[in-house]
DNA sequence: CCGGCTTATCGTCAATACGACGACAACGAA
DNA sequence: TTCGTTGTCGTCGTATTGACGATAAGCCGG
């Protein structure tokens, strides 16, 4: 069924041309910004490291084979914020001919991940930096075009970061204002002032809004909980004016 | 030969989509933001306006095929930046069925069109506001999800001249400030102080560069004549910091 | 040649935002 | 109790912004 052409009535010269979804799935975990990556079966680039990804269904929309892809392969419904990042061209990417790839980004908390070996191809939580750094290590590579890709990505964040609620995507539903504050600093990777980002953060307004209730049992004393005001739904519909700058680099 | 399944060796659940790209063709004339739209000679949507595009040859890059569908619907190889602004699902777009569509954004400065009736499709610039406005006008209305695909065009664009240097692709090489300032009017939608407008402009590093030159023959006293700053190349390269950001709406 | 009109450019000033940093508050641990 | 740690509030000097006055430098009609 899913060979034949889809829409008769089209001029014969249109090419019929197969098209995948990427996924840079990044959250959050320890102070560090890390992205979800598999390690390919099957050739090409067997035993590398891609971005998790797969065709198109002939019935459904990019967004939904985004996720149902996430789910296929991280064996959970990650949670967080998915949105399409950009599409990248059918020539060059795969040897086994053109294919046009519609790339996803998902932010999200750590999630966690089913016992490895699953029945999808081993994936995990790798750090970004490295990936970031280009042909610098040793088998650090991934696959196709995928360190582009994931360089686009990661810019996005950043980008969105400064001016969206994008940053309350890597939280749970309630967090304090310096686990929002190690958000900006793993993404943009930088260092931030906690008491100038605790006046910016809580003065911005439509930002965050205090649930009364505080943290216990941490070390030092305990922060204020915080969530995304109102407006919710999509943090990335919530405009930051003005917005949270990232230091010059 | 267009039909033929380009690349063999992928799984058999995969589907072959018609591509299409479209391109939103903004310009500034008169102190107003337009854009290029062609008048549909086929069905579906026949005689309804539209974006101009078209489906995606084989051996062919996204924005080659973007730029392609500009030659030929325009009759001219058009100036300005071309970029990819987003790619919309293959569901629910096309009475004909499943179609993908990369749509592109070209800012360009004002071109002229060949004479109309040519070899393609009746071919103009229309203002953008109405269009924007959404179901208010009759006969206003784009064919497919165009109207939508423009609204986003033109909110990227906005958000665009806030931090880049695209605004001088409307313009030609050389231009003065206050046509620099007629732009961002034209594209926010708004007024801006001269006088804020242009100690802002030509105090803000990397952007502007000044010819020497002025303009002669007009009204009011000859302005200076600027140019883009050396890094050039690409307009949107150019990080404007700090940014130049419209007033609140 | 002269005002008068228009547009360009420069300055001033108050309000605001930001980075650096001091001070205090509130917890657990020793 | 004292100390170490982390969260929160203030202060201060500087940079940026928006509002707007003032001047410069061309055209035009008398």
């Amino acid at each position: 069924m899913s060979r034949a052409i889809p829409t008769p009535g089209l001029p014969p010269t249109a090419a019929l041309l197969p098209v995948t979804v990427d996924v840079i799935g990044l959250t959050v975990r320890g102070g560090v910004l890390q992205v979800l990556l598999v390690q390919r079966l099957l050739e090409p680039f067997a035993g590398v490291l891609a971005l998790p990804g797969g065709f198109v269904l002939p019935d459904e929309t990019l967004e939904a084979a985004a996720a149902r892809e996430l789910v296929e392969e991280t064996g959970v419904a990650p949670p967080g914020h998915l949105e399409q990042l950009r599409t990248y061209g059918p020539l060059d990417r795969d040897p086994r001919g053109p294919v046009v790839s519609v790339a996803h980004l998902l932010l999200a908390p750590a999630f966690g991940l089913p016992a490895a070996g699953g029945d999808a191809a081993d994936v995990a939580w790798h750090d970004v930096r490295p990936l970031l750094a280009g042909r610098g290590g040793a088998g650090r590579a991934l696959a196709f075009d995928h360190a582009r890709i994931l360089a686009d990505g990661v810019e996005r964040a950043r980008a969105k970061l400064e001016y969206s609620a994008l940053a309350t995507a890597f939280c749970g539903t309630e967090f304090t204002v310096a686990e929002l504050r190690s958000v900006y600093e793993a993404v943009w990777d930088v260092r931030l002032d906690p008491r100038n980002f605790h006046r910016k953060a809580t003065g911005t307004p439509g930002f965050l809004e205090d649930t009364g209730r505080t943290t216990s049992g941490g070390t030092g004393r305990p922060a204020a909980l915080y969530r995304l005001a109102e407006a919710a739904g999509d943090p990335a519909a919530v405009v930051l004016n003005p917005p949270l700058m990232r230091p010059d680099a």
